[in-house]
DNA sequence: ATGTCCTGTACAACAGGA
C-alpha cells in the first residue's frame, strides 16, 4: 500500500501535472493540499476517470485539502480539525481507506512572524497535537500526512541563513513538531533515510530548484501499529522539474499488507 | 530588500499569499 502527500498548489491549474504523476507513481492513497479551489470546482470527474475516488474540502483561492483512493471511495471521517468551531480555513480532512485512518493536513505557514499568523500556526499545531493524541488512543493504523510547514531540523534545509527568521524554522514550530513525534509517531522519511538530505519544497524564487536549494516541509507520520509495516519511503523529485510544476514534490511511503511477513501459512513465525 | 508565481478585483496594475 503506497500512500503519498502532495501540495499541488492549485489543483485545476496543475491538473495535468497531477494526472501525469498519478499514472506514473500509482499511489493507492494521496493526500493533497492547497487545492485553491471551491468545493464545486474540484475536478472529481477527471480523477474518477483516472481511477481515483475522492473526498475533499475546498476553499476559493486559498488552502483546500483532499484524500484520493485508487479504485475505492475514501470513507469520510471528518472535514475539520476539532478544537475551534470558528476556524473557517480548509486545512484538515480525515478518511479511512483499506483499514488505515488517513489524516490529511495543511498546517498554516505562519509568516510573517511574530504576528497573528504565527499565533494561528501555533494554535493550530496545539489542536493537531490534541487530536493526534486521541487518534493514538484508538490503537488503530493511522497516517498523518501533509504539508506541516515545518523544517524539523537543520538537516532538512540546504546550507543557508536566509530562512532564519522564517516561520518554517522557528523553535516554537520545531518544538511543536517534536512534541507530536514524542507522542509515538514515526517520521517515515527521516526514519528510513536517517542521514540523507531530503527536500520536498523548492521556492520558485532565486533559482532554488536548479540549485537544489530545498526544504523538507511535507511529512508522513505513522502510528506505532504501522511502524512495522513501513518498508519504503521517498520523494518524487522529478515532478518538481516539470513544466508548470507546483513548488512542492510528492513524498510517499510503502506499507506491507496487514500481517504480511509476520506469520506463515502454517501459523508459525515466518523467517524475516 | 530582493526574487517567482498565481489569483482576485475589475479592466490596469496591484495587493496578498506562499
Amino acid at each position: 500500500m503506497k500512500i503519498a502527500t502532495f501540495n499541488i498548489n492549485n489543483i485545476n491549474k496543475r491538473l495535468g501535472n497531477l494526472l501525469e504523476w498519478l499514472a506514473a507513481s500509482q499511489p493507492d492513497v494521496v493526500c493533497l493540499q492547497e487545492l485553491k479551489s471551491a468545493d464545486g470546482q474540484f475536478p472529481a470527474k477527471a480523477l474518477e476517470a483516472a481511477g481515483y475516488g475522492a473526498v475533499w474540502r475546498g476553499e476559493r483561492t486559498y488552502n483546500g485539502v483532499a484524500i484520493l483512493a485508487r479504485g475505492a471511495e475514501p470513507v469520510l471521517i471528518r472535514r475539520a480539525l476539532p478544537g475551534d468551531p470558528n476556524d473557517q480555513q480548509s486545512r484538515y480532512i480525515e478518511a479511512a481507506v483499506n483499514g488505515v485512518v488517513v489524516g490529511c493536513l495543511y498546517l498554516p505557514n505562519g509568516n510573517p512572524q511574530p504576528g497573528p499568523k504565527f499565533a494561528y500556526k501555533l494554535a493550530w499545531f496545539e489542536r493537531l497535537i490534541s487530536h493526534a493524541a486521541g487518534l493514538l488512543a484508538l490503537d488503530v493504523p493511522v497516517v498523518l500526512a501533509g504539508d506541516y510547514n515545518v523544517v524539523p531540523t537543520d538537516q532538512d534545509i540546504y546550507a543557508s541563513r536566509s530562512w532564519s527568521k522564517n516561520a518554517l524554522l522557528q523553535p516554537q514550530a520545531r518544538q511543536a513538531y517534536r512534541r507530536l513525534l514524542d507522542q509515538g509517531w514515526t517520521d517515515a522519511l527521516r526514519t528510513l533515510h536517517p542521514d540523507a538530505p531530503i527536500y520536498t519544497f523548492w521556492d520558485y524564487m532565486r533559482e532554488r530548484w536548479p540549485r537544489d536549494a530545498g526544504l523538507r516541509l511535507d511529512h508522513l507520520l505513522v502510528s506505532p501499529t504501522l511502524k512495522g509495516r513501513l518498508v519504503k519511503a521517498g520523494v518524487d523529485r522529478d515532478v518538481r522539474g516539470a513544466e508548470n510544476a507546483s513548488d512542492h514534490a510528492p513524498a510517499w511511503i510503502e506499507l506491507t499488507e496487514p500481517g504480511a511477513g509476520r506469520r506463515s501459512v502454517s501459523g508459525r513465525r515466518a523467517p524475516s
